[in-house]
DNA sequence: TGTCGCATGTAACCCGTTACATGATTTC
DNA sequence: GAAATCATGTAACGGGTTACATGCGACA
């Protein structure tokens, strides 16, 4: 079997190329920590990666901006063949599913360490997610996300006009709400239950 | 910085020790995707990397039985100094969260293929987290972890009789079914409003 | 006859992470 | 004066995945 020429990962970033429009490496990232963070993590260097290899699979196209006292901005947009890709990657069945979880990790393991120790934990995954509940509510309120042309004066600004949001953003904006949602239900009973068993 | 020298994985592995008791390598990869699949995923050559690494530290032991026809089985069990370093990690605030799911993040981006496609996907992914939570329930009812030394004649069994199971055990569990009816839930949702899409 | 379970791993690859490097501008 | 923002990356490392290798016994 021949190794694949992308990943999740490089769908991720070609799809907010095709949602948002023309953007650069460092507003790639900031989107995708915005947009994809209820299904997919990535850091700077992974996005730079994979702009790399999607220029190189001609999916995405490069165009420089001149700056003074800085870097030059370099604006990635999609290709034809990028819409492409991204279309039939569409009809393949997805094929991965994980939760990596540290918290989940030491509460199981619970009986080896102290009831405090625990609890700290929790109250700390508490405080974690609710900004995340937080977070994505106002991805619902907030962000637009509209195929608009690259505007080469601006940024991409996640705080516009919410002018229509696509459906599907809403979707997976109510899965985010909803997963955060029984989490935090889920380490409340947890902190009721251990600190129950701690007065005996 | 120094790297560190154990990872989430590790200590899901020497949990695993601490919580089932001695077990070969292969053992402890069907009782990890079995306990450990609603926080982390593990791999065969993965777990015994993770055994390699945890008889250098010092955290396993290793214990050779014989067998004619077949290769010898390794019973690997925890040492006190790998109790120790399962107890020091209890006491650190966890770091990683992260939801890596290629179905959510195919509908993300769902207006750049055809709602047949994703409703396949849907269905199919309806099917799997059925499954999960069928598995978890049975988890539920029939795994009773217990901090039982070897039997050296036998295998751990999974199946064996409900003796008691740990609250953390519980606890878990508990998360992992609330997870997958929430998901569940929502794709249903998320079913309804494609199709009523579709008629317009 | 062929696939599945048991039981050991190794080799190759690369995604993903961490750390480093640069440097002007703005904000506290 | 320190820290954050903008904006580009590279280097090194290793966790995590896939594929390969071996071989017996049981079961369809």
């Amino acid at each position: 079997m021949e190794r694949p020429e992308a990943y999740p990962i490089t769908y991720g970033v070609l799809g907010l190329l095709a949602f948002c429009g023309p953007m650069t490496g460092y507003d790639l990232k900031r989107m995708f920590d915005h947009i994809l963070s209820p299904m997919w993590g990535a850091t700077q260097s992974q996005i730079y990666k994979e702009l790399k290899r999607m220029q190189e699979l001609g999916w995405v196209e490069m165009q420089r901006e001149e700056q003074e006292s800085r870097p030059d901005r370099k604006i990635y947009s999609m290709t034809e063949a990028g819409r492409e890709a991204l279309a039939h990657w569409q009809t393949q069945p997805p094929t991965f599913f994980q939760l990596r979880d540290e918290l989940l990790l030491k509460l199981l393991f619970g009986s080896f360490g102290s009831p405090e120790a625990l609890l700290a934990n929790i109250r700390e995954g508490i405080r974690f997610h609710e900004q995340r509940l937080l977070a994505h509510r106002q991805n619902a309120s907030l962000i637009p996300p509209a195929n608009q042309p690259h505007q080469p004066s601006g940024r991409p600004d996640p705080y516009a006009a919410p002018a229509e949001p696509d459906i599907y953003f809403r979707l997976i904006t109510r899965f985010a709400i909803a997963l955060e949602k029984t989490y935090l239900n889920w380490l409340q009973e947890a902190q009721e239950t251990i600190e129950q068993e701690q007065e005996d």
